[in-house]
DNA sequence: CTAAAACCTCAACATTAGTTGAGGTAAAGC
DNA sequence: GCTTTACCTCAACTAATGTTGAGGTTTTAG
């Protein structure tokens, strides 16, 4: 201990990733370094803390640009502190409560849809872009009203 | 209605999707359709139904490979009735349960974890990989013990 | 002091999920 | 019947997220 300066490889063994990966997210400025007088990248333990909220944003879906922006809200001038942390964890708390609804809502009406047999688009609520549920990630998803007319097939 | 064949340009615009994905779609083996006299492509109402439930699991960060598996439960040689559709329901929904219970779990811990003070990851649920919190997407998340041999950090 | 392990850069490649465009055919509207 | 719109194929391109490898330097262990 003591030794609060990292190497590469080491961050990339605690954290479960590859030094390449770490390479490409300093390319991103994702995360930051400084270079010993062989030209080696050098990290603060700050960035295990920075890498792990990438992965924890990444398996919510979150893009590395999204994350990006927000560590913005993190000081570059000094490392972050609790407080500093804090607050991002309050806004990803949002996000997640959001997405977490939205799955609640897509699990509770799954049966009534997919698995219905009204066989209709018309009023559910999976395949209707007026739903909130479609206001997560991207644009409409599906329009109204349309298999009924089936039956005859083919 | 009585017209239960649909073509390309009528599908991508009921499902406001373009029409070069259902291509790709086809190609990838997720839905089929026949061609008519003038090798253009026809098809069942049940393609929207199809198609929704692949923007649903999208959404859920479910890959086309995985949707596909997916299908593959369903009959190809005849239209899937509701009973198969309900099978497949059924299978989302735990799906989706233990994505719920992931983020419902990510979002608890994320106070206690990105935000805190300990700046320690010995015994931190989001940072340990052993924690069944990593158990959904990928390999392992981050290991164990290290932030608080910082203190120092330069 | 030397050999192995770890790093460095830069370019190319991989995968997923499509999109775009060129060059040509089919169907629909008037 | 002509013109516009919709379709067709095939290849190339895009963007996000990394990974691999070549060729060379630094650090570390014995």
């Amino acid at each position: 201990m003591a030794e609060a300066i990292w190497s590469v490889g080491k961050v990339a063994k605690r954290c479960g990733i590859k030094v390449s990966t770490l390479h490409f997210y300093e390319q991103q400025g994702l995360i930051h370094s400084w270079r010993n007088a062989g030209n080696q990248r050098r990290y603060k333990p700050e960035v295990l803390r920075r890498i792990s909220v990438i992965k924890a944003a990444q398996k919510v879906g979150v893009s590395l640009e999204e994350i990006k922006r927000a560590f913005e809200s993190l000081p570059n001038n000094r490392t972050p502190t609790v407080e500093d942390w804090q607050q991002l964890s309050k806004n990803w708390q949002q996000i997640l409560d959001g997405r977490i609804a939205y799955l609640q809502k897509l699990r509770n009406n799954l049966a009534g849809c997919i698995g219905c047999g009204c066989l209709s688009m018309t009023s559910c609520p999976l395949y209707n872009p007026n739903d909130q549920l479609a206001e997560i990630g991207s644009g409409p998803v599906l329009l109204d009203q349309a298999e009924q007319q089936a039956g005859v097939e083919r």
